[in-house]
RNA sequence: CGGGGCGUAGCGCAGCCUGGUUAGCGCGCAGCGUUCGGGACGCUGAGGUCGGAGGUUCAAAUCCUCUCGCCCCGACCA
């Protein structure tokens, strides 16, 4: 019998990676800082890819290819962006036996090299916009690293367009925001915080950053994606300059905009409980676990002749038959619940005999009875009771973990016990920013977008404010 | 890069302090049999240059020196 799962309430930590493992997501690299993922977690990749990208193309993007090696220079180029970045690029100073005249950076981000290829691109209003993403690898040389949520290498999608003003591109740089919360709470099941990110958290050469902040299990926030409006701060540095209407040459106005696996990660610790994962029926890989129980060689053929019968029912659905012989049905209703299968169908002889199946819900455990007639649609519903639950469960535990207040001792008592977000009026000085991270860990995730307006009193300095931001410990 | 921990079979560990047969245990793995509606069991078996290099010794997993790697916590970050 194996090792029972640690509980999440016990040690968060070890229970992500312990999930991780044994959920076959992904394994240590024997390279420090990276991660295999392994086939299972591939398959929830693959269909968060095609759930984005299907809204990308929908919005009128292409889909394009740049390189992995970016000459340094290139880095250099906008002061900021170098200044973000410099201490986690990794360089390659070596190529076929000789050292390089210029070294190449291994990408970090591709603001650079495609601002390069933008500028040769771009002449004129008729080109614009631009409208690009490309789905890649970045390495970024991080000195901790977890799987999913930070690795020194990491697969995402990266947007980059171009525009003519900078009214297209805030439209653009706020458009896809509302992809990505689309895609989160719609196909991910993860309720999430829109707004603005703060000077010192904002990308580095952004003009600003917008952000979308879940809310993980253990109450800490996570940076689902991020969306940039880079103003013209690289089309400066990279000379992305087009003619307009009256023959004027004008610089473009450019954003950039990324979500990563990091956001595996995200589902994993929004939804998985004590059993371990519980994916989205919509992300998942295995909608449906069918389960075949039998004693002797005689059920056997029975059941597994019925199940065939029945996958005929469930081609809708992305379905696995386990019919291995060397578990016990008990461990393999463990093993998918582990797994974060959300439905699963269990039939023995009483059920082929009686023409019925039972169902097993991984959101709730719930267990129940269904005769075989219609077996599609019963499923169907199954499936969308769970998919709506578990964004319900998760909005839940987001409300209910959210304060809102402006007493400081209240928010430090708050972050230091048992955690969460709060929403508290904020001058929008980095002094009291930087002040209230050192004292509690917490950082201003981002300034909601939804705001009550109402005068208040920063809850660190007590300045006169309206505005308010989100603070909380973040991965 | 600072602090902590750990490297012994695929995984998890014991043995080390106090050197001494053939390096153990649990899980997993292979074969056979019995099981199978919530993590089954019996028997048999395979699997180890004890992270690496040097040293001390008649003798090193064990003592000494150096080294490599990994994990956790901090600072930095998607």
């Amino acid at each position: 019998m194996r090792e029972k799962l640690i509980s999440p309430t016990e040690d968060f930590s070890e229970w992500y990676i312990q999930v991780i493992q044994r959920a076959e997501l992904a394994d240590y690299a024997p390279v420090r800082g990276c991660m295999v993922i392994r086939p299972y977690g591939y398959a929830l990749w693959e269909n968060i890819q095609q759930s984005l990208d299907r809204r990308f193309k929908e919005t009128g993007h292409q889909n394009a290819y740049f390189p992995l090696f970016i000459p340094y220079s290139f880095i250099q180029k906008e002061s900021e962006h170098v200044k973000g970045f410099a201490p986690q690029l990794a360089i390659v100073t070596h190529g076929g036996g000789k050292e390089l005249e210029e070294p190449l950076v291994v990408r970090p981000t591709s603001e650079t090299i495609i601002g390069y290829m933008y500028s040769q691109w771009i002449r004129s209003y008729r080109d614009l916009p631009v409208l690009i993403n490309q789905w890649c690898n970045v390495v970024r040389w991080e000195l901790r690293t977890r799987p999913f949520l930070r690795t020194m290498e990491f697969l995402w999608q990266e947007g980059h367009t171009a525009h003519a003003t900078f009214e297209e591109a805030e439209e653009e740089t706020l458009k896809i925001l509302y992809i990505y919360r689309d895609f989160a709470q719609n196909e991910a099941a993860i309720p999430v915080i829109l707004g603005k990110k703060s000077e010192s958290e904002k990308f580095a050469g952004a003009l600003h950053t917008y952000t979308m902040e879940a809310m993980m299990g253990n109450k800490w926030a996570l940076q689902a994606a991020t969306s940039h409006n880079l103003g013209q701060n690289f089309a400066k540095a990279f000379e992305i300059r087009y003619l307009d209407r009256n023959n004027q040459l004008q610089y473009c106005w450019t954003t950039s905009w990324g979500l990563s696996t990091r956001f595996i990660g995200a589902i994993v610790m929004v939804h998985g409980d004590e059993k371990g994962l519980k994916l989205p029926p919509k992300l998942a890989p295995i909608q449906v676990i069918i389960v075949p129980i039998w004693k002797s060689d005689e059920e056997k053929e029975k059941v597994l002749a019925k199940i065939g019968e029945l996958k005929s029912k469930l081609q809708a659905f992305r379905v696995k038959v386990d019919d291995r012989e060397e578990y016990t049905p008990g461990w393999k209703f463990n093993e998918w619940e582990l797994r974060g299968v959300p439905l699963r169908i269990e039939i023995g002889p009483r059920d082929v005999e009686a023409d019925q199946v039972v169902l097993a819900r991984r959101d709730t455990g719930e267990k129940w009875t269904v005769s075989t007639d219609d077996l599609g649609s019963k499923v169907e519903e199954a499936l969308a009771k769970i998919q709506a639950n578990l964004f319900q469960m998760a909005k839940k535990f987001l409300d209910e973990n959210t304060y809102r207040l402006n007493d400081y001792q209240e928010f430090k008592r708050i972050i230091e016990s048992d955690g969460g977000f709060v929403i508290a009026p904020w001058c929008e000085s980095p002094q009291c920013e930087e002040a209230i991270k050192e004292e509690t860990k917490a950082t201003i995730r981002c300034i909601p977008f939804e705001q009550d307006g109402q005068p208040d009193r920063c809850v660190y300095c007590g300045k006169e404010t309206t505005l308010k931001a989100l603070f909380a410990r973040a991965f």
